[in-house]
RNA sequence: GGUCGGUUUGCCGAGUGGCUAGGCGCUGGUCUGCAAAACCAGUUACAGCGGUUCGAAUCCGCUACCGACCUCCA
């Protein structure tokens, strides 16, 4: 088996096999969230991508520093609001202080984060925390020349940038196109061309998000945070940079510029994008408002929701399709997840008990194979969870003894499921968190026991009293040979 | 308008020039006092029209429709 990962590079438009720069170290840079308000089912898309990515890496034995970023200052609602941001805007509207809104909602994105079983990143590091990177890079750029400084503001000078640089390169666009399509936006007269970007903005005095420079009392533009956050964990060379496709142009297209016009050459080797959450065949977004957040997820707390949903089914329903596919919400494909992946677990589960022969029925090393290649392959999960769904019928014939297995076939198969299942793809069992849980238990398998010694006596009436007594209180028993299991709908 | 991508069976979604993706649903069966659950089996599609090929859903062209980006966005 080799450790052959190929991934796609966006830069190159090919799957490309991965070769770790500085070998088995792996610096990884993924963009989170902008923490203005609550998380939704795209950024768990995002999150769960880059987290697969961190955990397959770790899986192959790279020594992974995972860098995340929290962005709580500088996204500009748009130039022509001279000096407003995201998180200032709603910090007013609240009458709360700006990092109050911003801890917050990264308090919350933590949460959901956790309940999505996303594991937290080596390095969360926030663009406030940075400002002083921040300038120290827009100073390197205005020294190689690329940015000029007009009433107390930096603008990145991409035409002249241009000129020696390819710029657009990433996003697939040419600066001729791009000239001629940018919208000319009111406020954008301080720039030289509408295509340049803010290094650095004044703030007006309402702005109260503010920090000194030699330029003006202000505020760093949107794009340089993952420029200097990311080559200061990582080094001025590192392995991926990934983040949601919407940000390949104009963001990570002027990340680049500003890398290679303040140190001289790109940064990053292999650019990984993840695709869209769609909803009604819609790009599912804060800005278009129709997104559903995950706390509303969880609850079911939703107008379009039938039903609340775990976590973990939110986690399978994105893994189910490929990352690079934009993916449909839709409450019948997640009921389908759902139903799936309880059936994946209950195999994990049977897979226990099972006693091991002297002879293997069913071709362990193979579907082991499979596996690997399919994760490799650009980490297909897809195709990974779809073999993973032909050893579910394995294990079944093995419970019921259709299937033989050799001890260390088992031990083999039971690693797969462990290694992929749980640690790969990070999926888990929906925990009841309820302490009353406990107790509700141990009652109901109290009165299932009198149900079974009711049937036992041939007193099929008291059994069904019992029943559908449990049944009123939405449990649903499911009777065995030897007694009975149940769940709560 | 420009750039890029997509159109797969009832739904969600993989994939490849010739060989059953998978899940859900549905149908049938096994098990069961009955039911449910579980398990087993069945369920063969690739927008339209041309072309290349022994053979295309898979390659090429055109058409239609959809989406993303071009302004903050995961």
């Amino acid at each position: 088996m080799t450790n052959d990962l190929f991934i796609y590079n966006t830069l190159t438009r090919k799957k490309e096999k991965f070769e770790p720069i500085d070998p088995p170290f792996v610096g990884l840079y993924a963009c989170g969230p902008t923490v203005y308000g609550d998380a939704h089912l795209g950024h768990a898309r995002q999150a769960i991508t880059f987290d697969l990515l961190f955990r397959t890496l770790r899986y192959l034995d790279y020594r992974v520093r995972y860098v995340r970023n929290i962005t709580d200052v500088g996204h500009l609602e748009n130039d022509a609001d001279e000096g407003e941001d995201k998180i200032l805007k709603k910090a007013k509207l609240e009458s709360l202080e700006p990092m109050e809104v911003v801890q917050h909602f990264m308090n919350r994105y933590h949460e959901n984060m956790h309940d999505l079983n996303v594991l937290p990143p080596s390095i969360e590091p926030r663009a406030s925390g940075h400002i002083i990177e921040q300038q120290e890079l827009i100073r390197k750029i205005m020294e190689a020349g690329y940015a000029y400084e007009v009433n107390g503001s930096v603008y990145f000078d991409v035409n002249h940038y241009s000129k020696s640089h390819p710029y657009g390169q990433l996003s697939g666009r040419k600066i001729e196109d791009l000239i001629s399509n940018t919208r000319a936006l009111d406020g954008q007269s301080e720039k030289r061309n509408a295509l340049d970007f803010a290094l650095w903005k004044k703030a007006d005095p309402s702005h109260i998000m503010r920090w000194t420079s030699e330029w003006s009392e202000g505020y760093p533009g949107w794009h340089l945070e993952c420029s200097a956050m990311s080559t200061k964990y990582l080094g001025m060379q590192f392995d991926i940079h990934g983040g949601g496709m919407d940000l390949l142009f104009p963001h990570h297209e002027c990340e680049i510029a500003q890398n290679v016009a303040g140190y001289g050459k790109p940064s990053v080797k292999y650019w990984m994008h993840n695709n869209m959450i769609t909803i009604n065949g819609k790009k599912m977004g804060r800005s278009l408002g129709n997104f559903i957040t995950l706390d509303q997820f969880f609850s079911g707390d939703h107008q379009m929701l039938e039903q609340a949903y775990a976590p973990s089914t939110i986690r399978f329903f994105i893994l189910q399709a490929h990352y690079r596919s934009p993916l449909d919400f839709s409450n019948e494909a997640l009921q389908g997840s759902e139903k799936g992946l309880m059936r994946m677990l209950k195999a994990i589960e049977d897979l226990e008990p099972i006693i091991a022969a002297a002879s293997s029925s069913i071709d362990v090393d193979d579907l082991v194979s499979r596996c690997d290649k399919a994760m490799k392959d650009d980490m297909n999960t897809p195709v990974l969870i779809a073999h993973l769904f032909d050893g579910v019928k394995w294990i079944n014939g093995l419970s019921e003894g259709r299937h033989t297995i050799t001890s260390e076939d088992l031990e083999k198969l039971r690693s797969l499921y462990h290694d992929y299942v749980y640690s790969v793809l990070g999926l888990s069992r929906p925990e009841a968190s309820d302490p009353a849980e406990g107790i509700t238990s141990d009652l109901v398998e109290m009165i299932l026991q009198l149900r079974t010694d009711a049937k036992s006596n041939r007193d099929f009436d008291t059994a069904d009293r019992i029943r559908d007594g449990l049944t009123t209180l939405g449990i649903t028993v499911k009777d065995r040979k030897d007694g009975a299991d149940w769940e709560i709908n």
